[in-house]
DNA sequence: GTGCATTTACCGACCGGTCGGTAGGTCGTC
DNA sequence: GACGACCTACCGACCGGTCGGTAAATGCAC
């Protein structure tokens, strides 16, 4: 009846996770009602209940979810990296990438239902969030050790990085004014452009030859 | 009866918008009920429908007293300030004060429940958000045009200020191991240390003389 | 300064409606 | 005939908001 493969198991859930996700992304958890979760995956909300738990539940599968989109695409591609300065632009670009692209609704939703879960729930998705600013600071860390920026506050920096590619969500359009390629480059140089120390960053040409993607001086606005 | 002055007129509802503020900032607007804030009053919820039209315009008195608060202690602080640089490291030294001080509740408001409001009230609070955000890219294409800082695209710069700056409601603890002031100084300092044209900021000791709190090399990481 | 009309600030009770969640039944498939 | 998927029907609690009523303060004419 169907070609070669069930659209039962896991996969069902999945569509209801990723349909109760875009719901919650456009209303918030507590102005989202199961009803209208069940509605939207087209069953009343008794048949909802027979796939899920509960409420708190659902966000946090889809919170867990997006946590492994981010590790998987983010975290997992940058981990190998030797060079600290290399690894955390590389970690900023992807990160813009995953926030400004497709499938961001369980990201948003981890960034902007932050307080929302309680207990064991909230404090598994927080450990998992530490843990990146964990990586980040150990980046800048490593940056300050090696010489490869100047000093900077660990924690501060880390914070820094994030809010800027955290921030995007409340105002980034998609088909705006801005590519998001635009917003990666502009961004990354923003924060390390200005970070590089400055006898080597003072001579043109002769600083952070790796992956230099605008040119030292001449970056237009338009480019 | 009392102390030469009646406890009456705005000032009893200011104290509701205050207690008000106080719960939504912590459960969130849609999580917070009418019958809750009238409690926190110490009044019943009828009590409480005396002094507030609906839920929704006791929101938007929160967020404009908030923006009231805002544009008093930050934006009138720095509009005069001629040079585009210190306007904007000032700026920045303000609204993280304003962010991380103690009457952040109805800003963090504002920024948490970006989406809740509708209609009219929605369209007045983005318009004064908006300002803002266009006083930020008027300043950063200013220090373009007078060679203050290396070209960047304004409104990225504009969105990676606000994001660093605005961010900090997610994670800061007043009585953590960061104090306001360190953050203030490491935050302004990582995006205006690095933002210096090459040609001034190449020379030790020449380049940005205003108002460096932080010695250009040796930042410790307790301090 | 007394008496009276009016206003202010609040209350208990209640409204229609919606919330998250459940019990028990039906139906198609293996 | 067992089972999973989904339904109808329903629960108690709570939602935002309103009702009529009231005790106390205030304004004002005399």
């Amino acid at each position: 009846m169907n070609s070669g493969r069930r659209p039962d198991d896991g996969e069902r859930y999945r569509t209801i996770l990723e349909t109760a996700a875009r719901l919650i992304c456009e209303r918030g958890y507590e102005g989202t009602s199961m009803q209208e979760i069940a509605a939207a995956c087209r069953m009343t909300k008794a048949g909802l209940y027979h796939h899920v738990q509960n409420k708190e539940q659902l966000l946090f599968d889809i919170m867990s979810y997006g946590m492994d989109a981010f590790e998987q695409q983010v975290l997992d591609q940058v981990r190998h990296l030797e060079d600290p300065v290399e690894r955390l632009r590389e970690c900023m670009r992807l990160n813009i990438h995953l926030v400004t692209g497709g499938c961001s609704k369980e990201v948003i939703i981890i960034l902007h239902e932050h307080a929302t879960l309680t207990g064991e729930a909230r404090a598994f998705i927080d450990s998992r969030k530490k843990a990146y600013v964990r990586f980040l600071e150990d980046a800048f860390s490593e940056a300050v050790r090696l010489g490869r920026i100047r000093a900077v506050q660990p924690t501060v920096a880390a914070f820094s990085f994030l809010g800027m590619v955290l921030w995007i969500y409340k105002w980034f359009q998609p088909d705006g004014r801005l590519s998001a390629e635009q917003v990666s480059n502009e961004m990354v140089e923003l924060l390390f452009g200005g970070l590089a120390t400055p006898a080597v960053a003072a001579v043109p040409g002769a600083g952070a030859p790796q992956l230099s993607i605008v040119p030292p001086v001449a970056v237009g606005e338009k480019s």
